[in-house]
DNA sequence: ATCTCTGCAAACCTTTTGCATAGCT
DNA sequence: AGCTATGCAAAAGGTTTGCAGAGAT
């Protein structure tokens, strides 16, 4: 069993626990929709889920998806990131660390940062209030190299 | 003329300018809205720009009043702050020094921070992977000191 | 004349909800 | 029975757009 497959495997067992704690139970639509996102790299949105499971299991309805998608929010294996265009993109969360995003306004090719100094300042910043922070949400944008050097 | 008088008239100005160069004029409407806008302090909805407008000018059609906080924005006299929950936030940014938000996900409460930290390595890592930074948004989020006492 | 500007209403688009049915336990 | 779960379709909610008329230059 690969890698890849293992960290699935433990994270649909962590979904069921959450399900369970919940008294929900894992359905077949359920674990379609699961599987599929957790098969799905990188930031993706609820339509495109929609359309990959679908392309699996045509019968499952789109409200069922989306109050899916929800339960994997609170559950912790999925976050969403809201980059006001109006719709959210969803990633992992489960087995991979806090990062925030730099993104390109360009190409919007997205990545992935993380600086120890910034989350430290951050905490401190928010203590000095009197905060306990909870989370946070850092976009960095701007333009990639590669947009940068085709200079449209 | 006081000092606050005199922000709103360059305010005012700046807008002008910038409707000039796009081949747009300041109509009624328009004048109506801004002043609106630069009478309003604090963070507020396009909903509730319109409800002030309409106060004043009923007639003001709520089409207007959101192509013109577009237009707002796209001269920099206005800023969005996008808090993921569906709607935007706006407020003002002529004559303001950009900052970050801290929000109390309890009562809602935001308090606006800068670190000189945070915006120097925020520069750092997006330069180290080849990034020209253009801008930022960076939200945290936690339970302010009142929410914690009161520990509803 | 030829522009932009406006108000109205309708459209949009993503997400949520109501509801009746189906499936567990 | 009494739950939760599902699919469908409709609703919601904030924002945008089409359009025809009004206004400005």
């Amino acid at each position: 069993m690969s890698f890849i497959t293992d960290i699935m495997k433990t994270a649909e067992q962590v979904f069921i626990e959450f399900l369970k704690e919940n008294n929900l139970s894992m359905t077949p639509q359920r674990k379609i929709i699961v599987e599929t996102f957790l098969e799905t790299e990188g930031h993706f949105s609820a339509e495109r889920l929609c359309g990959l499971v679908k392309g699996k299991a045509s019968e499952i309805g789109q409200a069922t998806i989306y109050r899916t998608l929800k339960l994997l929010v609170d559950s912790g294996l999925a976050e969403s990131i809201e980059v006001g265009d109006g719709s959210a993109l969803y990633e992992h969360s489960y087995g991979h660390d806090h990062h925030d995003h730099l993104i390109c306004v360009h190409c919007n090719r997205k990545i992935e940062i993380y600086d120890d100094a910034i989350e430290k300042r951050q905490e401190e910043v928010a203590s000095e209030l009197g905060f306990k922070l909870t989370r946070h949400r850092m976009y960095l944008f701007g333009i990639c190299p590669e947009c940068a050097g085709q200079e449209s």
